[in-house]
DNA sequence: GCCGATTTGTCCGTATGTATC
DNA sequence: CGATACATACGGACAAATCGG
């Protein structure tokens, strides 16, 4: 895989954030960039394509491409992407931890399959843990993984991170998640397990996620202490 | 502008929605689908490129296109994508009130400006708005707009949509807005114009709009009471 | 208001690489 | 190994918006 476009859309997405062209400036013209990285008109499109997807720039037709990035102070916890747990700490210098406080087999029935969308009868391992940030708990996720996806898991391997053994050492290339926020009431687990007594309402993150060969196999919900809750997005209308 | 391979999206799209490509089936390879819309791949492909990124198929490598869609239970009220609350109640059929609580003009100080992003001086119009749907208060809209950019809004547009009012009288094509969802705790003007008594905490979407010039004119905090919101995400890994 | 230069937007045909079966 | 299917890239052509003279 050559991959160039991907090339260029770091390179100019690095300098942009880098601020070689700051907020409200132009990008130089495809003509140039075209030339500068000897590549053909549609691969460099390709790339202004993704950058202009994840709010960085906006081509205006017959004028340029303008830069919208601008650097902001960021939240304590950010998510947005596919982006782990894991990941999303090292990226923010926090230290976690977490407990796994539950570790069980179970088959999917008829109500949860609805729900989930896993298919009624089908063998299911749950994990339900607890996501410290610098001590405290922030998140209680409630994993639901298809067991024939997850084999060799183990309780110890998800008291660290479950997504680096799936795609490290499964080889599991994780590709679609679909998510849904919404804000609900906290019961009684809640409030025990994130360690909340005037909260009362959680952001709750319902996903499910499909592997590189297209099968579900997961299906999470997340719920986030609110304090340390931030979803970004960034949405183009088309006309 | 010829817009084919929005055609094909559409079409494929509806295709998939009415089910005649159901959850885990294959799309018709590539090759056949350019015959049948007589176009070229990569036209086709841009049209599947959209589909996936929004979720409704996974191409796998040497296999085929596969199907991720499948209808669900809708939410009474759910956002995602670049929908206006008029928009979103006219799909779901519901009735839609908008009370205008507050009206005003003002300067940005430097304060806001770190705040919105927009520039320090500049003349604003801000506009406080309660939303109901079916006679429920369910959005506490707080719009701050650039007043170049808006010019010949008035009490009475804002009543009903103001961006009904850009985009048809004003000619203004909305393009890009970039959001953070966040749960914050409900204030005091929150339990007085949304209803809420046993309700502490809200689903808050603060957005920056831009638009097909590239200018930001629109700074918008939307409170939402906590039952009544739904935002729906769809990410792809990129490996 | 028109024309031409510049710049982005769309589409095509072709070639080649790579994963799956 | 060959056939099939998706993935990347190139070069060329033309359309459409913008801007300055």
């Amino acid at each position: 895989m050559r991959a160039i476009f991907n090339q260029i859309y770091k390179d100019i997405r690095h300098a942009i954030e880098r601020g070689d062209y700051p907020y409200q400036s132009f990008l130089p013209s495809e003509a140039i960039l075209v030339k500068r990285y000897e590549c053909s008109h549609n691969t460099l499109r390709r790339a202004l394509g993704m950058l202009a997807e994840e709010g960085f720039v906006q081509p205006i037709h017959g004028k340029g491409v303008l830069v919208l990035y601008r650097p902001r102070k960021r939240a304590l916890f950010e998510i947005g992407g596919i982006e782990t747990f894991t990941e999303t700490a090292r990226r923010n210098r926090l230290h976690t931890t977490t407990k796994v406080m539950r570790y069980e087999s179970l088959v999917c029935d008829a109500e949860f399959s609805l729900e989930s969308g896993f298919a009624e009868g089908v063998d299911l391992l749950y994990v339900e843990r607890v996501r410290f940030l610098d001590g405290k708990p922030v998140i209680l996720d409630k994993n639901h993984f298809l067991a024939s996806a997850v084999s060799g898991l183990t309780r110890e391997i998800a008291s660290h991170s479950i997504y680096e053994y799936l795609e490290r050492d499964l080889c599991m290339s994780i590709i679609t998640s679909k998510r849904t926020i919404t804000v609900e009431r906290a019961d009684a687990d809640d409030e025990r397990l994130l360690d909340i007594a005037d909260v009362d309402y959680l952001a709750v993150v319902t996903s499910q996620t499909f592997n590189g060969e297209g099968t579900m196999f997961e299906y999470t919900q997340s719920r986030h202490h609110p304090d340390y809750f931030c979803f970004n997005d960034t949405a183009m209308r088309r006309r």
